[in-house]
RNA sequence: GGAGAGGUUCCCGAGCGGUCAAAGGGGGCAGACUGUAAAUCUGCUGGCGAAGCCUUCGAAGGUUCGAAUCCUUCCCUCUCCA
């Protein structure tokens, strides 16, 4: 047995609520943190990962860190890598189906999945398993029997069903089995608690409703929010390209750090870093302050970013080179290098060959409005041909950069 | 099973025989500006070339000097009725 000594219900109430939208139901939780801590057993702390998109941002570290917070408390966390569902494409807060992949695919990406996350949670006490493994056993009849323990009403009661519904877009019958499926994994590892995003609520819910029906205790649910993306409107995702990844190079979190609003650093500092409560008090007070430039609690949380990720060295070479590209709009230390074989290009060819343009008509405007450079000397002309010196260095755009050899 | 509406360029969406590489918006990219890779403003946004040519409007055929636009078949989606 864990001889693991549990903190108070109140502390760890504290540190579970930290950033929590909701938990359902409140009370329903101490009972079962009262029964853990008399008991001296650990919770089993669930969260579901979809594999279909194996790279990890901020945005999945939000609950991830939740995750990590039930961990110091001594609770087992339980990661679901969604092999067997990820088949089936969750329609959580898409209006599109999504495309469903092989089980080969999903397994890997579970794997990616289990290594980026614990940079995140304790590597040692994280229990992973496949939901293929009790899923892909079910039999037709089980599964109609599942099915019929929920019903259609109550499914397009949820909000992007709703939407589709309304809308007129399609919904296959296998996405109402995305909940089932998924409250399935619940009753297996016997949950006490599930986490997710906010627009996991629903099929949290689902979990709850199924577990009784198969005679299991309940889980809780508890969501945490769904963090806006670097733009600062939709909400953090690959697909809309807003996302601090956290496997990104320092450079390239610390671009994305700095390219958030202003109105958003508060938040992403609560959900997002382990900055501790008098300190996140401390940065409201300044961000409301107006002698304070929010540019630098900016560049802070850039740096707390990396320094999570990476390590403080990075993070601070990091802001060395964001300073020296964007702000003296000088060229960064670290440029690739391409050894170029002829000693005259056209600067055309010449950027499609370092692959800064996918094709010509692309390339020449990027030289008519003025966005590509050698060696700091813009270049105007789309007929020009470029005498190639080594250590030539050319830039295209604001952000690329290239060392060209001979 | 019956009746109707649709499938357009990265996305949404207009076009309904030539003037269409296809309006408008979004996104993307670039420039100016800025504390910022934010906001804003401006420009560009199928490919190859000098004119011009090539590929693109669910798929395959057909009508026509000429089709995203008309016809046929097929595939897919939605709505209503059973």
């Amino acid at each position: 047995m864990n001889r693991f000594k549990f903190p108070s219900i109140n502390e760890q109430m504290d540190l579970i609520k930290h950033g929590a939208v909701e938990i359902l139901p409140e009370e329903e939780l101490v009972k079962k943190l009262e029964k853990s801590l008399k008991d001296g057993k650990p919770l089993n702390i669930k969260l579901g990962c979809d594999p279909s998109r194996p790279d990890l941002h901020i945005g999945h570290s939000v609950v991830l860190r939740k995750l990590a917070h039930f961990q110091t408390l001594g609770h087992q966390a339980i990661l679901i890598v969604g092999d067997f569902t990820g088949m089936i494409g969750d329609p959580s807060g898409r209006n599109v189906t999504r495309p469903a992949l092989t089980l080969e695919e999903t397994k890997l990406n579970g794997e990616s999945y289990f290594n980026q996350a614990t940079k995140i949670l304790d590597r040692e006490k994280t229990k992973m398993v496949y939901n293929s493994e009790w899923l892909s056993k079910m039999s037709f009849e089980e599964v109609i029997k599942l099915a019929s323990k929920y019903t259609v009403a109550r499914m397009i009661e949820r909000d992007d069903f709703t939407k589709r519904f309304k809308s007129g877009k399609p919904i296959g019958i296998h996405e109402f089995l995305y909940p089932l499926a998924q409250a399935m994994d619940s009753v297996a590892i016997k949950s006490d608690v599930e986490l997710g995003g906010t627009d996991q609520k629903f099929n949290l819910l689902v979990g709850r409703d199924i577990q009784r029906e198969y005679g299991i205790e309940p889980q809780c649910i508890l969501t945490m929010p769904l963090i806006p993306g670097t733009d600062g409107v939709e909400k953090m995702s690959k697909s809309y390209d807003n996302y601090i990844g956290i496997s990104d190079s320092p450079k390239e979190i610390y671009g994305r750090t700095l390219s958030i609003p202003d109105d958003i650093i508060y938040l992403y500092y609560i959900l997002a870093t382990d900055v501790p409560k008098d300190e996140l008090a401390n940065i409201k007070k300044q961000l409301n302050d107006s002698n304070v430039n929010p540019r630098d609690l900016k560049r802070r949380l850039a740096r707390t970013f990396i320094t999570m990720y990476h390590n403080s060295d990075a993070a601070k070479q990091a802001e060395e080179e964001f300073d020296k590209v964007f702000i003296n709009k000088e060229a960064p230390d670290d440029i690739p290098e391409l050894k170029i074989e002829e000693r005259e290009i056209g600067i055309l060819d010449l950027i499609l060959k370092v692959k800064f343009a996918a094709s010509k008509g692309e390339a020449k405007r990027l030289v008519s409005q003025g966005g590509v450079a050698i060696n700091s000397n813009k270049i105007n002309n789309i007929g020009e041909k470029i005498k190639v010196e080594n250590n030539m260095i050319l830039k295209v755009g604001k952000r690329k950069f290239i060392k060209l050899l001979k």
